[in-house]
RNA sequence: GGUUCCGUAGCUCAGUUGGAUAGAGCAACUGCCUUCUAAGCAGUAGGUCUUUGGUUCGAAUCCAAACGGAAUCACCA
C-alpha cells in the first residue's frame, strides 16, 4: 500500500516515536545506521496500523527477514509504550497501537475540528477557470472545468491561500462573428424573450446555422467544379464573417451594436447556468478588453529585443532554446492572436491583484499554448512569470468519441443538470424519502442530490486524466457516488439530532479504559488524515483526492453503523465515544464536500 | 513525421519516492429491515495489470522496444 504522509498531523507524534524506536532498534541490535526509515500502512487483511519492511536490511544484519523482524518487533515493544502488539509476516513487521493512543488521537481530532482549515499562508493565488466562448452554450466539458476550478479554489482557500477566482470570457474573434452574421441573415428579429430560449442557446442556434450555410455554400462551389480546399477558404459567407471581424475591430457602430446585444443575451444565459452550477467569480475579464494591453506588451518586448519583426511586419519570438519553435505574437496586419490576448490578461490580472501565483484551468489540448505563454512571460522578465501553472485536465469523452459542437455530439450543460435533478427527484420519490417534506424542501433536496451526483462523478476522477461519460447510462446514486456520501451525512445528522433530544452532552465524554473495536480504530485513523489530505489536494490541485477520501470516510462509518450500536449502546463511555466519532465523521464529510462545492443535506 | 499523455475486472475508475494474495463502485448472483435512515451492510464470482525483454531480495509502478489509442505541432480561439 501507500507510504505514510509525513505531515499526517494527528498521528505525527505516534509515527515519530515508532520510527525513532525502530531506528534505535536497528542500531543496537544490528549496528545498522539508517536515517530514512519509512513506514507503510498495513494492508487490510493483516492486523495492525503501520508496517515496517525489513527486507532491505537482510544483508547487513546477516539474518533471515523474519528473524530480523521478530527481534526488531520485540525491541520496539519493550521500548515504546504505545505499542499494543506486533506481528511478523515474512519480512513485514506490523504494529498495532494501544487503545489509549487512539483515544488520544480522537481527542486531538475533536480539538482540531474547531478549525479544520490550515493556517493562513499569507500568499495570494489567482485561479482562472470557466473561460467560455460567447457564441454557444456550455457543455459537459465546461462542467468539468467549472466544477474543477471552483473546487480547487475552495481547496486552496482551505489550505491557507488567499484565492482570487477569475473568468476570462472569450468574446471576440471570427467565431463570434459567425453567429452574429447568421443572425443577421436568418434572425428576423428573434430575441430570447420572443423565442422563450435561454440567451446562450439562442446565440448557439445561429452558430450552428452559420455552419449549415457555410457547408451549403461549399457544396455548391464544389459542384461548380471548384477545389474543396479553395471552396472552404472562399465561401462567400466566410468572407463576410471576416469582413465583419474587421468592422468589429474598427468599431463599426452597427456591428458593435449587434455584438453588444447578443453578448447581453449570452451573459444572461451564462449567469443562469453558473447559478445552477453553484460557481462564482471574483472578477470577470473579457478578451475584448485585454487584447489591446497584449499589443502593448509586444511593443515592450520588441524594444527589449525579446521579440523580433519579420519583413512583413509580423512579430515573433524564438523559443528554440526552450525546445520549441518560433512563435507568432502579432500578425502582419497588426491584429493580435490568441497568445497576445493571454499576455495582456496576465499583465492585467497582476496589476489588479498583485498575485505572483496563477493557475489556469484549461483543457490539455492547450498544453502547448500554455508552455509557450509561460516561456514568453519569463523572457519578458515579468514578476509573475515563475508562479504560473496550467491545470491541464483531460477531455470528457463520449462513447462516440470527442464532443464537437458543430456535429451535434455535445452534451449540453443545462440539459444534463436538469436531467440529474429530475433523476434525483424520481429516485427520491420512489424511496419515499421526502414524505413529510414541504414542496420547497423537497425541491431543494432534489437539487442538492442531482448536482451532488453530477459534481462527484466529474470530480472523483484525477483531473489530469481523460474520462468517459456515457449519456445512455444515467449517473449512479449508489456506491461510490455523491448521494451515497450525502446519505451517510444525513444518517449521522439523524443520530446527533436524536442524541440532542435525549439530552446527551458529549463534552463530558470520558474514555478511560475503553476497549475499541478494529472498526472504530480504523475510522479514527482515517479521520486523522483529513488535514494532510487537504494539503495534498492543494499541492496537486486535485479535488479527486478529497472525493476519494470522503468516500473512504463514509464507507468506514457505514461499516461501523452496521456493526455496532451507537445511541443504543448501554456502556455510556462507549456510547459517547461512538457519538463523538459520528459527530466528527459528519463534520468531516460536510467539510470535504463543501470543498467539492457539494451541499450535504441533513435529512434525506 | 516531431513532442506529450494514456493502455489495470464486462463497464467506470483507485493503486503517491518499487513491497505482502493488484483494490473500489456499477452490472450479475447470495444473505441481512418488529432494533439508531436498506441511497446501507456482509458475501460469491470476475485479472496473463496491452506484449516482450531488462534492472533486483521483490515490478502494475523504474528502463528499453513493439503494438494500440488520444492530444498537439495554425497569421483559429
Amino acid at each position: 500500500m501507500g507510504h505514510i504522509k509525513s505531515n499526517c498531523f494527528i498521528m505525527l507524534s505516534v509515527q515519530k516515536q515508532l520510527i525513532e524506536a525502530l531506528k534505535n532498534g536497528l542500531f543496537s541490535l544490528f549496528e545498522i545506521q539508517s536515517n530514512d526509515l519509512v513506514l507503510q500502512e498495513t494492508k487490510k487483511e493483516f492486523e495492525g496500523t503501520y508496517t515496517f519492511v525489513v527486507f532491505p536490511y537482510t544483508k547487513q544484519a546477516g539474518l533471515a527477514p523474519a528473524a530480523i523482524a521478530e527481534k526488531l518487533g520485540q525491541y520496539v515493544k519493550e521500548n515504546y509504550a504505545g505499542i499494543k502488539k506486533f506481528q511478523v509476516v515474512q519480512g513485514f513487521l506490523n504494529f498495532s497501537f494501544s487503545d489509549e493512543v487512539w483515544i488520544e488521537a480522537l481527542h486531538k481530532i475533536v480539538q482540531g475540528s474547531q478549525k479544520i482549515s490550515l493556517d493562513k499562508k499569507g500568499e495570494k493565488i489567482l485561479i482562472e477557470y470557466s473561460s467560455p466562448n460567447t457564441n454557444k452554450p456550455l457543455h459537459l466539458g465546461h462542467l468539468r472545468n467549472n466544477f474543477l476550478g471552483f473546487s480547487v479554489a475552495k481547496i486552496l482557500d482551505a489550505a491557507g491561500y488567499e484565492v482570487i477566482k477569475t473568468n476570462l470570457v472569450n468574446d471576440r474573434g471570427i467565431h463570434i462573428c459567425k453567429s452574429m452574421l447568421a443572425y443577421q441573415l436568418k434572425g428576423q428579429g428573434e430575441t430570447p424573450a420572443i423565442s422563450g430560449m435561454k440567451g446562450d442557446h439562442l446565440v448557439g442556434k445561429y452558430y450552428v446555422a452559420f455552419d449549415q450555410l457555410y457547408k451549403e455554400e461549399i457544396a455548391e462551389l464544389t459542384q461548380q467544379g471548384i477545389d474543396l480546399e479553395k471552396a472552404k477558404k472562399e465561401a462567400p459567407i466566410l468572407l463576410k464573417a471576416q469582413d465583419m471581424l474587421l468592422a468589429w475591430e474598427n468599431g463599426d457602430p452597427e456591428v458593435m451594436k449587434l455584438w453588444e446585444t447578443m453578448n447581453t443575451w449570452v451573459f444572461a444565459g451564462f449567469e443562469k447556468s453558473y447559478a445552477q452550477m453553484g460557481v462564482s467569480f471574483d472578477k470577470i475579464y473579457r478578451e475584448s478588453n485585454t487584447y489591446l494591453l497584449g499589443k502593448k506588451l509586444v511593443d515592450e518586448g520588441l524594444k527589449e529585443g525579446v521579440f523580433y519583426q519579420k519583413e512583413d511586419q509580423s512579430v515573433w519570438i524564438n523559443l528554440e532554446e526552450e525546445g520549441l519553435d518560433e512563435k507568432l505574437v502579432l500578425r502582419k496586419d497588426g491584429t493580435s492572436v490568441y497568445i497576445t490576448q493571454d499576455m495582456g490578461t496576465a499583465q492585467l490580472k497582476f496589476e489588479d491583484f498583485g498575485a505572483k501565483k496563477s493557475i489556469y484551468v484549461v483543457g490539455n489540448e492547450q498544453d502547448y499554448h500554455f508552455e509557450v505563454l509561460f516561456h514568453i512571460l519569463k523572457k519578458l522578465n515579468k514578476p509573475y512569470s515563475h508562479g504560473n501553472f496550467h491545470l491541464s485536465y483531460g477531455m470528457v469523452d463520449l462513447p462516440t468519441g470527442k464532443m464537437k459542437s458543430r456535429e451535434g455530439t455535445v452534451v449540453d450543460a443545462d440539459d444534463l443538470m436538469a436531467e440529474m435533478v429530475q433523476t434525483a427527484k424520481e429516485r427520491t420519490m420512489e424511496l419515499g424519502k421526502t414524505d413529510g417534506f414541504t414542496e420547497e424542501a423537497s425541491n431543494e433536496l432534489y437539487q442538492q442530490l442531482g448536482m451532488g451526483a453530477l459534481k462527484y462523478f466529474l470530480l472523483k476522477v484525477d483531473p489530469k486524466k481523460r474520462m468517459m461519460f456515457n449519456p445512455l447510462e444515467s449517473i449512479d446514486f449508489q456506491g461510490n457516488t455523491g448521494p451515497f456520501i450525502q446519505y451517510t451525512y444525513a444518517r449521522i445528522c439523524s443520530i446527533t439530532r436524536k442524541a440532542r433530544e435525549l439530552g446527551i452532552d458529549l463534552r463530558d465524554a470520558h474514555a478511560n479504559g475503553i476497549e475499541l473495536t478494529v472498526t472504530e480504530v480504523d475510522l479514527i485513523y482515517i479521520l486523522g488524515q483529513y488535514k494532510s489530505i487537504i494539503e495534498s489536494a492543494a499541492e496537486a490541485f486535485s479535488p479527486s483526492l478529497i472525493a476519494m477520501y470522503a468516500y473512504d470516510v463514509a464507507k468506514q462509518f457505514n461499516k461501523l453503523y452496521n456493526e455496532l450500536n451507537i445511541l443504543k449502546e448501554e456502556d455510556e463511555n462507549k456510547r459517547n465515544i461512538r457519538l463523538t466519532l459520528a459527530d466528527i465523521t459528519g463534520k468531516t464529510i460536510q467539510h470535504a464536500f463543501s470543498l467539492l462545492g457539494i451541499v450535504s443535506p441533513n435529512k434525506m
